[in-house]
DNA sequence: GTGGTCTAGACCACT
DNA sequence: GTGGTCTAGACCACA
């Protein structure tokens, strides 16, 4: 009945939310993001609160204004994302988790073999 | 110069080192936890904080208040936070990553066969 | 890339453009404004914010309709111009300036007679 | 009556308020800024309107948050602010400046010769 | 139509 | 005590 995650506030799921969109080309660069508006209506959350996401895109330089227009996909945007998203990933994601692995005494290998078959699937 | 991170709170951080300790064997069952003032003096950090991330090891029954003596590691502390760990990653965790490694175009397997060398090392 | 000062309404720049033209006599008096079309044409900006940057001149009394013909600078504007903006300057602006100044530790002094030589060239 | 000026966002203003505080030294290094609610209340601002003043701050590296405890200013602020505000000025405002001088056909020198005195007084 | 700003008031987490 | 988040609803400027 709830989409929203409790851990994490509303306008940072947006966001994700969007960023994941851009990374898998569903929004594709120069297309406009949906108004603030319209998604404040669609999951009957306050106006204030979208705005508060797309903001964050916009300080990013994922996301561009044009004024009494909308919000657009920045060109570039999701090559850039990618960069910068794996990079984080690898620096600073994946060490923790494989420490984490290693500490519950989980193997690697076990995971991957889980895991791979699916990835082929999909 | 500072070793916390904003995204989670202070409590809850040291609550996951003491876990990381239990896990590792570091903090033995029937060892006794680093008393608040001593913990707070290190990390300068609110006493009331340290009781806090205490606290919620006592509420999840790995450690014990001794009055007047201070908190100790219960028996099958490790065991039983071993299975809890293990069951939350590989249901909850595992997935959201493996997600989120195919939203990145990143190989699953050549990150695991990566850290399965290393990992052989350690 | 853009043209545009995110700070100001695009008409009010459009307007301060007009404005600095007509103080700088690269528009006469009684010359033609360039037609609402041609300059949204040139700058890819709506007609109507053309019009109403246009519009605020008229209401400054300092270009005039012409029905059918455009839009026309009207006599004494650049005079009248002159006389209240620098007046603007003088009581509003400056004031601002020399404060902001003192409040960077810059010389007022090193900063004028900088700029004066280069004013002699120009 | 009223403190606000309405061509600029009160949490605009509120920032550049505390910006010049630390500019001039009134808002040291390590000092705790006013809270939220202290301001909210003086000014009758809702406490919303503070808070995001206060985040542009943290944005830009000029204080940090403390959790619980409340907003500090960073050691180095004010200088980097300086050199920063400084360059700003040099580099994109008082081109501007010079170029409007210019245009109004006043005296770089009779401003100069004004202001030194007020200058030498204060 | 678009986003931006603000209020009044609520509730929460953290120290 | 501190700041963070959210709602409901209002009003404004811009294109």
């Amino acid at each position: 009945m709830n989409q929203w995650n409790d851990d994490q506030p509303i306008y940072r799921q947006l966001r994700d939310r969007v960023i994941a969109s851009i990374l898998d080309g569903e929004l594709a660069e120069g297309d406009a993001l949906p108004s603030v508006r319209q998604v404040a209506a669609e999951f009957r959350v306050n106006p204030l609160t979208i705005s508060k996401a797309y903001q964050t895109l916009v300080d990013d330089d994922l996301v561009e204004k044009r004024r009494g227009l909308g919000m657009y996909v920045v060109p570039g945007a999701q090559e850039n994302l990618l960069r910068q998203e794996q990079d984080k990933f690898l620096t600073r994601e994946w060490p923790v988790i494989v420490e984490r692995i290693r500490l519950l005494g989980l193997s690697l290998k076990d995971l991957l073999s889980t895991s791979i078959n699916k990835e082929g699937r999909s």
